[in-house]
RNA sequence: GGAGAGAUGGCCGAGUGGUCGAAGGCGCUCCCCUGCUAAGGGAGUAUGGGGUUUGUAGCCUCAUCGAGGGUUCGAAUCCCUCUCUCUCCA
């Protein structure tokens, strides 16, 4: 949520801003609203301090035995217009607080302006595609030639979207959840996480993902939804809590299944594990002072780059443009990695600076230097998506056989096995 | 699944219809005294919103005692629903 404030100062500021990513800001309703709301609210509260002066007026003429037969028949004909009142403003106000829940973030100034994907930015490369001297298969192919990767398993347990993993496969997605959180807790600082894959909607409002992609998710019929992303669980540890400016930054991170309906994505994508409704994430999340959050972005890309770095595949930075940033957003570099089976570059880890935008709606505070709360700046991004990273290695350590070798930081943590076959 | 108890400010804990946003204690901050790893005295110490304002100052004001409704001139206190916690039974 943007500041109320600065929004009624300068709509039509903020509006332009706004424009910049593609939205567009209804200021005369706005504005129409809020004088509206203004107007309710002043009479409202009015009267309601009306009613509680002459209330207590009663108790004290009563604690003295004097007759309140006057007092109360004046305030009685308060309640009726009150109640009108009261809910005319509640429907103005709700009206408001959708209205504003759903305006998007405001892009940082470093932010390039565009309208979509093709005007993102490449920030730089790291490390260089291997050069094939055989007809590089996708890991569709590979995983099922293997047969330890099969869509139709999964097709009939479920639907499409799907996968099943078995064998040598199946264990290196695990080894590289393990790898990542070993990385993030004992050279990054993270402090390591158990949360919730179910979470209610005030935590969903919290991170942005509602009201507005609602059907971006799995609901249950006990009321919850299940995480598109440990960004809504991590984050949501700080929804109503006020923190010592000491204790900043937090740094969390958790590895859990995310869950994404891919409502807008029909026919995207539709082959092999890039997209599915089911997939593992290693998620950071950075609680941070409004003054480092930016310093803080950097550090967190630079965690998630560490890990394509020690699986040595190659990678590109992007700087999202004002037109493809996240709702929430202010700022985001996405790490793309090397498909060459795609000839190339696909996301596989999105860093994003929020700035206060989550933390106002979350009401997530620390106490500043003059004692007062102050909101706190929250960070995100992935490290990494692990289906991704698999992909990724399948895809990168193939060699002519079929077989897959298995990056020498992780052997490890695959009993040592160099080789999949 | 059944029965019961509970949810109050950073923490503990009073408060069962009226000047209660809330006693008291602890903690914390500042000041005084003391001059020494201690003690004593005093003051302060919730959050969100609105109005006014050049102002994140001041002033005025509204709301908040798990959440949401209701009764009442007036609710932390009474009634209903829900959520969560604890105890006992299965």
């Amino acid at each position: 949520m943007l500041d109320v404030k600065g929004l009624r100062e300068d709509a039509e500021g903020i509006a332009e801003k706004l424009k910049t990513r593609g939205f567009d800001l209804d200021v005369a309703s706005f504005k129409r609203l809020e004088a509206e709301r203004k107007r309710l609210q002043v009479e409202a509260e009015q009267l309601q301090n009306e009613r509680n002066v002459q209330s207590k007026q009663i108790g004290i003429l009563k604690a003295e035995g004097k007759d309140v037969s006057a007092v109360m028949a004046k305030v009685s004909t308060l309640g009726d217009t009150l109640a009108q009142l009261t809910q005319n403003l509640n429907t103005i106000l709700s009206e408001l607080n959708n209205f504003y829940a759903c305006i998007p973030n405001l892009p940082h100034e470093s932010v390039p302006i565009g309208q979509s994907e093709e005007e993102n930015v490449e920030i730089t490369r790291v490390g260089t595609p291997r050069t094939f001297h055989f007809e590089v298969k996708d890991h569709v192919a590979l995983g099922e030639a293997l047969g330890q990767m099969s869509f139709e398993k999964a097709a009939k347990l479920t639907g499409a979207r799907f996968v099943v993993l078995q064998g040598d496969l199946a264990r290196l997605q695990r080894a590289l959840g393990q790898f990542m959180l070993d990385i993030h807790t004992k050279e990054h600082g993270y402090r390591e996480s158990y949360v919730p894959y179910l979470v209610n909607d005030a935590s969903l409002l919290g991170t942005g993902q509602l009201p507005k992609f609602k059907e971006d998710l799995f609901n249950t019929t006990a009321g919850y939804s299940l995480i598109p992303t440990a960004e809504v669980s991590l984050t949501n540890l700080m929804r109503d809590d006020i923190v010592a400016e000491k204790d900043l930054p937090l740094q969390w991170t958790a590895l859990t299944p995310c869950f994404r309906s891919e409502a807008g994505a029909y026919g995207k994508d539709t082959r092999g594990m890039i997209r599915q409704h089911q997939f593992e994430k290693v998620e950071l999340v950075w609680i941070s002072h409004p003054e480092e959050s930016y310093a803080c972005l950097e550090k967190l890309r630079s965690h998630a780059e560490t890990i394509l770095q020690r699986l040595e595949l190659p990678y590109r930075i992007v700087s999202l443009c004002t037109g493809d940033l996240g709702f929430c957003a202010a700022k985001t570099y996405d790490l793309e990695v090397w498909l060459p089976a795609q000839n190339t570059y696909r996301e596989i880890s999105s860093c994003s600076n929020t700035e206060a935008f989550q933390a106002r709606r979350m009401q997530a505070r620390f106490r500043n230097s003059k004692g007062k709360p102050e909101l706190v700046h929250t960070l995100n991004g992935s490290g990494l998506a692990i289906g991704r990273t698999l992909v990724a290695i399948m895809e990168n350590y193939q060699d002519e056989a079929g077989r897959i070798h298995i990056p020498k930081a992780l052997q490890p943590y695959m009993n040592g096995l160099e080789v999949i076959a």
